[in-house]
DNA sequence: GGAAAGGGGACCGATCAAGTCCTATTTCCT
DNA sequence: AGGAAATAGGACTTGATCGGTCCCCTTTCC
């Protein structure tokens, strides 16, 4: 739940194989090939996160696509941000009042934008630079990747 | 994008109403008519929420639900987590490993769950008691709702 | 014993994401 | 100059899944 498009999924996993080499001009078709995801969508979600100013296009036979600037600099919230519209959780308030049908009954009209705001956040924080540098970061510090040992079911 | 159900939608708006006499019983036709909502959906969320033991459940005539627990120590990722299962964005690696066909290619595997823990960190510090006492406390503050000037499009 | 509530689940319809395909345009190489 | 290889852009189909409804059973109060 809360859950992302999958356009989002392979978009961040791409642009990671993108920050390796930000240098590098990869074809669509390599990647796809590479990372063992459907030719034409990620050609598609490469287009869109081209047009979306994140990826460095060049056209003709040798083209292919770069970064458009430091995985330092590109956070999950960009990727995601470009592949499907402004991150919202929910559609009440995306960006105007008057949108929601029961505004006047809602007592928490206000308190969805801390919801939104709060992942919003959560997910600018974290960079392409972050995802690239994988296992050795998280071992190292001894981070848990996961803590749930509680699962009501 | 990042879309949660509706369900959930509802779910913390009914928890939120809840919330604000959290000793009273509320039958879920009244939850329904109060807050302008389909009644079989609110029903079926109640349900649920009870099930999960977030809602007290009072059956026969006179019954209703009221809160299990105090607003303070329930947070808006355990109403999430009732409704949907366990939070997580992508299927990746919801728990076990070998679920993803492409964990061999993948670069980013371990990186995912940054993201996954990022998002339920971010929705676990929201309580509903948060959640009830709405504008004046935004407003004081000053906090703006939304801040997201630069939208590339 | 009846009415009013919740418990549980089956069911259908509409929406939307995922993926495919086609055509145009640009660029490199021979 | 011309062909090949790549992106640009969009239309289309299909399939899953969410949202919502409905029905029957159980519990409890009066
Ligand atoms: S304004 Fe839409 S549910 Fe609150
Ligand atoms: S393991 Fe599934 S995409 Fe990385």
């Amino acid at each position: 739940m809360i859950r992302i498009t999958k356009q989002s999924d392979y978009g961040i996993v791409l642009m990671s194989r993108l920050a390796a080499e930000p240098e590098q001009l990869h074809t669509a078709a390599a990647l796809a090939a590479e990372l063992q995801l459907p030719a034409p969508t990620v050609s598609k979600i490469l287009k869109i996160l081209a047009r979306g100013g994140l990826l460095e296009s060049h056209r003709g036979v040798k083209g292919g696509y770069s970064l458009s600037r430091t995985p330092e600099s590109i956070s999950v919230a960009e990727i995601i941000g470009a592949l499907e519209g402004p991150i919202a959780v929910t559609e009440c308030i995306e960006d105007g009042p008057g949108e929601c049908s029961q505004e006047p009954f809602c007592a928490v009209r206000g308190n969805w934008q801390r919801i939104n705001l709060a992942i919003r956040q959560a997910l600018e924080a974290i960079s392409l630079a972050e995802m690239t540098e994988p296992l050795e970061q998280l071992v190292t510090i001894g981070r848990r990747p996961l803590e749930q040992p509680a699962e009501p079911s």
